[in-house]
DNA sequence: GCGGCAAAGGCAAACGAATGCACGACGAAT
DNA sequence: ATTCGTCGTGCATTCGTTTGCCTTTGCCGC
């Protein structure tokens, strides 16, 4: 209905209007109605209510386009990740749009595949002059992210770092979380351990491992036997095959992401017929909503995406208003979930 | 290094170079580099060569937003999800991501949670003149869904659609799916059957239900028994015990997901000591990467998401283009894995 | 030798908002 | 009554591209 063949004046409501129109409306000029719109203190409090009226009667909607060309800013922040299928990353990007958008910022996804080259996504990255960067995996080169750090982009590494330490980063206190872990499974009475580990030298899985190994040397142990198993479930499921087929078992074995613990829980049960704990104690890291589901009671070491998405993206922000801050390194803790897959009795 | 205290010509790198500045060093007029980046026939071999080298030495990047504001494109698609912790959703996200990179557009996220109101949404579609929209969710309003499209915005809806029929979506031919579930189901001999539902009145949900009932009631078996398990797994864990307390079992089980699938087969091993498919089969629906994990092995109808996602960006791109276009409504047969969870002998 | 045409490229006007500067009006201080 | 501030606005320029319309140049055919 309403399809009257014509064009004069009522276009569709909000098609093209400007600030321009408004303005004739509320009987002003465009740069008030700018004011009016950015929240200026310059603007009486009745003309104000005659510009929002009037840009409400036509649909009026700031170009952002318009506004960025004039203030150099987007209002976008662009999140790199890698094709990783792991939903722990659709539970942090969630939050982190969340987050954004409570600062009127908004989300530009910028997944990079595997083994490509990142210079398209760097590119991207310029062109759309984004505010600011959310690296959350290990995809982008350390160069690519030092090439952006230099044009003057605030970025922010998520549970990740660089060596030189000049760019800020987010991270679950991956050594403390290994040691708590290798400590917790000491306690609890296991001696021989072993460690699956994704990619072997992403900063994450370094860390856990090296704040496992710390511990378990300075407890006396011997150190872990170590299986690769990239991350994924199938990686998990035929590290545990290799790792229980050597000849001094291993008593406990910590996963370095939940997605592998779940596979190499799969794979004692159903490849290699043994139970969990009672023949070996399994440890995950991440506490997905996986990992709590009844058919598996992981224990494992939550992180506490929350506050590490509010921390990231309050570092972001605060370097956008003020891109000379130093960077800032923060670590959050990790806690554990205790649940099914680790033997507690006392008795060995 | 490098940081000498200084300002005169040599700014960093790709700072804020224009396309002026790459017309001086080219020695050609500003419009020639915008047409040599628009890769217009007017310009000639060497003059373009000359621009390139120029843009490159100076590490000249197009300004999308000065560029959108003179056609009136931005590069965008607004992504609205909303706030379901289904990986299925993150599966999906990272294929649309990859389709539209290649189209040369970008994914902007827009979440809306829960119960809030979709207006700012809306408001955010307009002030970044998104060039189209993608509707993963039912999170949207129809009337918000409607608005957009008299904006004139091409929109198209995935796994849902809308009575009116008037805007474009690709789904999974759920209601086919459902029928030919039923038909799996009786085949296999199964002759009491329940369904476990999402959403009530999600398109969705209501097609695979419809479908099921259909083919059902064609074999001249009762209806199913009908409970609620709001798309989540805890959801589908209490639905389950609901269904096998009655008097009259059901002897096959549909679930609107997959993740409540997992939760009644964890309901049934769990709560009630029964085991799939003795006491009872189990079918989902997504195909979600869990379903097919050793420990769970879901037999389940998978939805082509690879092709849907393909299907969902040529449509918008092809609005894109040419905004007339009819609204398109195209269907996707899901396929039928077949797994563990449904009993598959002949005998009753 | 001249008209005509095409190819290559320049000019300048959009696009829509932000913002420094100037100006008028009004109130208070002198 | 005069001067000085302050507040509220308008004017005009700027942001970096795209693009319609002109020019210039060289070449061809007659």
């Amino acid at each position: 209905m309403s399809d009257a063949a014509n064009s004069s004046q009522p276009k569709v409501k909000g098609a093209g209007i400007t600030a321009w129109d408004v303005a004739r409306i509320a009987g002003v000029s465009q740069s008030t109605v700018s004011r009016a719109f950015a929240n200026s203190q310059l603007v009486s409090r009745e003309t104000r209510d005659r510009i929002f009226s009037a840009a409400e009667q036509l649909g009026y909607q700031v170009n952002i386009m318009a506004r960025g060309l004039s203030t150099q800013k987007s209002g976008l922040i662009a999140v790199v990740t890698g094709s990783t299928r792991n939903p722990f990353y659709w539970d942090v990007l969630r939050l982190v749009d969340e987050r954004l958008q409570a600062e009127d910022m908004h989300v530009m996804l910028m997944t990079v595949k595997e083994g490509e080259s990142t210079d398209s996504a760097i590119r991207k990255v310029h062109q759309y002059r984004v505010d600011g960067l959310l690296v959350l995996s290990a995809e982008l080169s350390s160069k690519a992210i030092d090439e952006c750090r230099e044009f003057g982009l605030p970025v922010v590494l998520f549970n990740r770092y660089v060596e030189s330490g000049n760019v800020s980063a987010v991270a679950c206190d991956n050594v403390v979380a290994g040691r708590d872990i290798a400590q917790f499974l000491y306690n609890t009475n296991h001696r021989r351990f072993a460690f699956i580990s994704g990619l072997e030298d992403s900063s994450t899985n370094k860390d856990r491992l090296q704040g496992y190994c710390d511990q378990l040397q300075r407890l006396g142990c011997p150190p872990p036997l170590v299986e690769g198993g990239d991350f994924t479930y199938e990686g998990g499921r035929q590290a545990v095959k290799r790792l229980m087929l050597q000849a001094e078992r291993p008593e406990a074995i910590f996963c370095a992401n939940d997605i592998m613990a779940i596979g190499a829980l799969d794979g004692i049960k159903v490849d290699l017929g043994m139970r969990v704990p009672e023949d070996v104690s399994i440890i995950g890291f991440d506490d997905i909503s996986m990992a709590s589901w009844s058919g598996i009671e992981l224990t494992t070491m939550r992180q506490q995406t929350t506050r590490m998405v509010e921390s990231a993206v309050e570092i972001l922000t605060q370097r956008i208003d003020a891109p000379d801050l130093k960077p800032e390194f923060r670590l959050e803790p990790g806690k554990l979930m205790i649940r099914r897959t680790v033997r507690l009795d006392r008795q060995a």
